[in-house]
DNA sequence: AATATAGGTTCCTTTTTAGAACTTGTCAAT
DNA sequence: ATTGACAAGTTCTAAAAAGGAACCTATATT
């Protein structure tokens, strides 16, 4: 497969990857959201080489995640920002601070600690239903084919059913 | 910087993308979703090379997030299987499914549709704070730098402060 | 005896990434 | 007027990773 095509998948979670889905993609929109905004700076915070790095900013701005806005003219310089596309992958990024946060710390604990403004306490991210506000796990969620989708269900799920041991 | 050590930086995120931030480990963790546990169904549905697939899953399997359970003898063959660690990976799965569904699909929506078994509606996860239950967005998050890792703001915070426009 | 199956490993080629040096337009200092 | 610095790249070569195909092993079936 080509990497390129993922984003014609009938899959939503591989068009996301096509986007964010490689090493230095997701370590770029950390610091993003965390105010970095200028090419050197993400060079020098994450020592990624600078042909990746000029590669990877032009294809978050490709996919309307990053907009560049220039700063000053003569000579002009552009910083990179989140679009409100990309600001839409705070939750994404959230949740993989949260699994790190539990399953990769060591003894010292969460290197960042979040709060919540509204309340004041320290706090996880939680996933919840959209229409009902109850929190959700894998088996509260049922999967079926969206209604333009029919015929795309095996694109979807095992050809090979695995036996239950 | 050498991908293996991400695991040790003082990163939530950079420490979950030790595990599941490279091109394929992530559509490796959709079908175990979907509930696919056999090298050679994942081989068929992903079209990835044997090699890597191998080196994803050990890997994996390493940091706890599969394990093998036996599921025949002579020849003895086992499958990958989400450990309590892997299925904690839900809400990231579901957040970048979801940011998908918005932001790549094309005029025939989303691929998948997920339906709240408790309250029966068509549903997108939304992202909580764990202890008011209120909904996030970036804006009501506070972040500082955890008890035991005084010292280290600067490998969280942009050295060069970009400068507003 | 030959073939199929599951889950790999080996070998070689192609693609991607790393690391360093070079480029361009502008400004400030010598 | 020349030199050096700065920001944001581009170009070059070497190393690492991934792709693709063939081969391996133990067992079961034809």
């Amino acid at each position: 497969m080509r990497w390129e095509d993922l984003d014609q998948q009938p899959c939503s979670l591989a068009r996301t990857l096509a986007v964010v889905g490689d090493r230095w993609t997701l370590l770029i929109l950390r610091d993003c959201f965390l105010g970095v905004r200028r090419f050197d700076v993400f060079e020098q915070r994450l020592g990624i080489t600078r042909h990746v790095l000029t590669d990877r900013l032009k294809k978050l701005v490709r996919y309307g995640v990053l907009y560049k806005s220039p700063y000053q003219e003569r000579p002009l310089r552009e910083e990179y920002r989140l679009s409100d596309k990309g600001l839409d992958l705070y939750p994404v990024i959230l949740g993989l601070v949260s699994w790190g946060d539990k399953h990769m710390s060591d003894e010292r604990g969460a290197p960042i600690v979040y709060t919540h403004k509204t309340c004041g306490l320290h706090m996880q991210p939680s996933t919840h239903c959209s229409e009902c506000g109850d929190a959700i796990t894998a088996k509260d969620v049922k999967l079926s084919v969206g209604v333009n989708w029919q015929g795309h269900l095996d694109d979807f799920l095992p050809k090979k059913p695995a036996t239950q041991t």
